[in-house]
DNA sequence: AGCTTTCAACTTTTT
DNA sequence: GTTGAAAGCT
C-alpha cells in the first residue's frame, strides 16, 4: 500500500478512536483496512492496554504475519511480538491445549489434515471411491461449520451421499476421539463447546482479552461467530472489520448473516464505512462498482478514488488457454518494455480454478520468466513434507494413527499393507491405537517373525527419536537432531529412489532442507512460535514445535526476495494488489463457476461468483486486462465457450461519467476533516 | 509378502 | 499433468 496517504482520513480516524464499544468497520477494497487495524492497535496500546490483551484474529497465517510486520513498524518489535495475533484456528489450538482436558482432550492432541480425514472416511465408510469420500468429507465439514451435530446433520441431509455422511459422522468422531485427534473444524467447534459449557474456562478467556479485533468478518461462519460471542465478555469492546462485497467463502460455511446479526446482537454497534480507495484508478473502480451494483446490498457503500481515470480496462478474446497464456506473457513483456512494470512482481495473473495455472506456467517457463504460484499446492502439501510432518506428529502423539501409517511406510522399511492391516485389526479389537498395539505383549499372537521384528524396530526408533526431540532445545540442537534423523532413516536416498529424475529428487531434497531449517528456526529463541508463547519465550524443543505442525500452512518467508510474476486464484488474491492484473478465463462455466451438475446456478451462487469477480477487478492498481476464451477443454473434448456475464456487467461501453458532484462534495468534506485533525494530507 | 510398473480417471475455491 | 488402483516382478 505504498500509495496510502501519510495521514488518516476522517472515517479511518473515527474507526480508530471508537474504543469504548462494539465497532463495525466496512472496509471497501483498497480503503486502508489493515492500516486502520494496526493504528487501532497502536491506539489501544497508548491507552495502557497490555499487548497480550489485544487480540487480532485473521483467517490466514499470512494475514496474521503481515499484520504483525505492519504492527512492528508502528509500535516497535517488543510490543508487536507480544500482541495476540493469530488465526481463528490457531487461537482454537491455544484454547484447547490449555483447557481441552476439561472436555476430555489430552493436551498433546493431533490435528488431522484434509487427506487424513479423507482416508478415515474412506475406511469408516468402506469405500474406495475417492470422489464419494470427498463428498462425505465436504458435507461433514459444512455441517460442523454450521454447528450441527450428527443427528441434526441427519435431518439436514438432502442427498444419498449426505445421508450416508450423516450416518458415518458418529463413527468418524469416535475414531478421532480414540486417536486424540481433531480436524480443522473442531478447532473452532470444540473451543466453542468448551467455553459454552465450562464457566471457569470462559472466565479465563474472557479476562484474557481487553479488546478483540476481527479481520474479514464477512468470512466468518456460524460457529466462528458463536465463538467470538463467547470470547468477548459483555463489556469487552471489539472491532470487526470486513466488506460484505468481498465475501467469497460461502462454500466453506461463511455467512453474511453474521454481519446482519452483529447489529442485532449489539444495539450499540457503531458502523463506519471506509469508501475512499487508495489503490485503483477511476476506470478500474467504475468497472468494479458497476459489477457489484448488481448484487443486493447489505450496506450502502460506493468506492471512489482521487487517482484519476488511468488506462481503460481492456477485454481480450483468446482462442483457448494456450493462446491466453501467450497473450498474458506478451502483455507482461510489453509493460516491461514500456517501463510500466519495472519488476516482475508488478504483474499478476488471476484465475478461478487452480488448474488454469498450468498453461501460464508453461508459457512463462518457455519465456524464462520466474513466477510463483500462490493459492495452489502449499509447501506443506508436498509429499516429502507430509512424510516428515507425519513423523513429527507421531512424536508428540504416538496414537495419531494416520501419521503412524505414513511414517511406518515411508521410507519403505519392509512394513507393508498386509502387516499394517493385521496390526489395524488387532488394534481395533483391543480398542487402542496402532502404536499401543505395536507395544502390546499379545501382539505376537497375530504378527509373527520378520514382520514383528520390523514393527518393533520401528517402535524403538520412534521412542528414541521422541526422547531426543524433547531434549533438543534451541536452533542449532534442533537442526543437528533433524539432520541426524534424516540420515538415520536414509530419507535422501528414499527421495532419489522414489522420484524419477535427478532434478526432481534434488528439488524435493531442497524442500526437505528448507523444512528442517524452518523447524530449527522455530526452536530458536525469539521466534514467537504460536504454540510456545507466554510461558517461555526462550528456546523451544523440537517436540514442542512439532505440536503445531499441521496448522502452519504457509511458508511466506520463502523465496519472497526473488522478483517474480504471481499466478494466483481469485480466492488467494484477496487482500493483495498489483499494479497490473491479467484476469484470465472470464467465461461462463468458469467464472461464474458451474460444475458438471445439471442444476442451474442459484442466485446466491451467482452473487458469490460476482463478488469473486469484484475481488479480482479491485486487485489492480493501474491496469487491468480481462480475458475471455472462444474454446475451452473439458475432459478430452473441446467445447465452445462464452464470455462471462460479468464482462458485460463492467459496462465498459458506457461513457464514463466524471466524478459526480455529490462525490466531490464528500471528498472535500473528508479532506477538510482530515486537515482539522491536525495533519495535512500528503501531496 | 512387499514393491514396481502400467493403465485409467479426474480436475473450485482453503484453514 | 497428476493420482490412484489393479496387475506383474523379486
Amino acid at each position: 500500500m505504498s500509495e496510502a496517504p501519510l495521514s488518516l482520513n476522517a472515517a479511518q480516524m473515527a474507526a480508530i478512536h471508537h474504543l469504548s464499544g462494539p465497532c463495525l468497520v466496512l472496509a471497501g477494497a483498497g480503503s486502508g483496512k489493515t492500516r486502520v487495524i494496526v493504528h487501532k492497535i497502536a491506539r489501544l496500546l497508548q491507552t495502557g492496554l497490555e499487548p497480550q490483551r489485544i487480540a487480532a484474529i485473521t483467517f490466514t497465517n499470512k494475514a496474521a504475519q503481515e499484520m504483525r510486520e505492519r504492527a512492528r513498524d508502528l509500535v516497535g518489535p517488543q510490543a508487536a511480538r507480544e500482541l495476540t495475533l493469530s488465526t481463528f484456528h490457531s487461537l482454537g489450538v491455544r484454547i484447547l491445549r490449555r483447557d481441552g482436558h476439561r472436555i476430555g482432550l489430552k493436551p498433546q492432541f493431533s490435528i488431522l489434515d484434509a487427506d487424513d480425514v479423507l482416508a478415515v472416511l474412506r475406511e469408516v465408510g468402506g469405500s474406495t471411491d475417492n470422489a464419494q469420500a470427498r463428498r462425505w468429507q465436504w458435507a461433514i465439514s459444512l455441517w460442523k461449520n454450521q454447528g450441527l451435530d450428527a443427528s441434526a446433520a441427519g435431518r439436514a441431509a438432502a442427498s444419498d451421499d449426505q445421508r450416508m455422511a450423516a450416518r458415518l459422522m458418529p463413527r468418524y468422531q469416535e475414531r478421532l476421539a480414540a486417536w486424540q485427534a481433531v480436524d480443522f473444524d473442531d478447532l473452532i467447534g470444540l473451543p466453542l463447546a468448551l467455553l459454552a459449557r465450562d464457566d471457569e474456562a470462559r472466565r479465563y478467556w474472557q479476562e484474557a482479552f481487553g479488546h478483540v479485533l476481527v479481520d474479514e468478518v464477512q468470512d466468518t461462519n456460524a460457529v466462528q461467530y458463536e465463538l467470538l460471542g463467547r470470547l468477548v465478555a459483555a463489556q469487552t469492546p471489539f472491532t470487526a472489520v470486513g466488506d460484505d462485497d468481498q465475501s467469497i467463502y460461502g462454500w466453506r460455511g461463511a455467512t453474511l448473516d453474521n454481519l446482519r446479526r452483529l447489529s442485532q446482537d449489539h444495539p450499540r454497534l457503531k458502523v463506519i464505512a471506509l469508501e475512499q480507495n487508495y489503490r485503483s484508478t477511476g476506470h478500474i473502480l467504475r468497472a468494479a462498482n458497476a459489477v457489484i451494483s448488481r448484487n443486493p446490498k447489505l450496506f450502502e457503500k460506493k468506492l471512489w478514488s482521487e487517482l484519476g481515470d488511468g488506462e481503460p480496462v481492456r477485454v481480450i478474446e483468446c482462442d483457448n488457454e494456450e493462446h491466453e497464456a501467450e497473450r498474458a506473457v506478451a502483455r507482461l513483456q510489453a509493460l516491461r518494455a514500456q517501463g510500466e512494470a519495472p519488476r516482475l512482481a508488478d504483474f499478476a495473473v488471476l484465475y478461478r480454478a487452480n488448474h488454469q495455472a498450468r498453461a501460464f506456467e508453461h508459457k512463462l517457463r518457455a519465456a524464462q520468466i520466474p513466477y510463483r504460484v500462490s493459492g495452489g499446492q502449499s509447501f506443506f502439501d508436498r509429499a516429502e513434507i507430509k512424510d516428515l510432518c507425519a513423523w513429527l506428529r507421531l512424536l508428540h502423539n504416538p496414537s495419531d494413527d494416520p501419521a503412524f501409517l505414513r511414517a511406518a511406510s515411508t521410507p519403505r522399511r519392509g512394513i507393508g499393507q498386509q502387516t499394517l492391516a493385521t496390526l489395524g485389526e488387532f488394534a481395533a479389537r483391543q480398542r487402542c491405537s496402532l502404536f499401543d498395539a505395536l507395544m502390546a505383549p499379545s501382539l505376537g499372537s497375530v504378527v509373527k517373525g520378520r514382520a514383528q521384528d520390523l514393527l518393533h524396530a520401528f517402535g524403538r526408533e520412534l521412542l528414541a527419536l521422541q526422547e531426543s526431540a524433547a531434549a533438543a532445545r534451541g536452533e542449532s540442537a534442533a537442526r543437528e537432531l533433524l539432520r541426524r534423523w534424516l540420515d538415520d532413516i536414509a530419507y535422501r536416498q528414499h527421495l532419489q529412489d522414489a522420484s524419477d529424475g535427478e532434478r526432481l529428487a534434488a528439488a524435493r531434497w531442497s524442500n526437505v532442507t528448507d523444512f528442517v531449517d524452518w523447524i530449527a528456526r522455530r526452536c530458536g529463541a525469539d521466534e514467537a512460535a504460536e504454540g510456545a508463547r507466554a510461558a517461555r519465550r526462550g528456546e523451544t524443543s523440537v517436540l514442542e514445535v512439532a505440536q503445531t505442525i499441521s496448522l502452519i500452512l504457509s511458508l511466506a518467508e520463502r523465496g519472497d526476495e526473488q522478483d517474480q510474476v504471481t499466478l494466483s486464484t481469485l480466492h488467494a488474491a484477496k487482500g493483495l494488489e498489483w499494479p497490473h492484473v491479467f484476469l484470465a478465463g472470464a467465461i461462463e462455466g468458469l467464472l461464474p463457476f458451474h460444475g458438471s451438475q445439471d442444476a442451474a446456478l442459484s442466485p446466491a451462487q451467482v452473487e458469490e461468483e460476482r463478488r469473486l469477480m469484484y475481488v479480482g477487478i479491485t486487485r489492480a492498481r493501474r491496469s487491468l486486462v480481462v480475458s475471455t476464451l472462444r474454446r475451452r477443454r473439458r475432459g478430452r473434448e473441446v467445447v465452445l465457450a462464452h464470455p462471462s456475464r460479468f464482462v458485460a456487467e463492467m459496462r465498459l461501453d458506457e461513457v464514463q461519467p466524471r466524478e459526480d458532484a455529490r462525490e466531490r462534495l464528500r471528498r472535500l468534506r473528508e479532506e477538510l476533516a482530515a486537515r482539522t485533525q491536525g495533519s495535512a494530507p500528503a501531496g
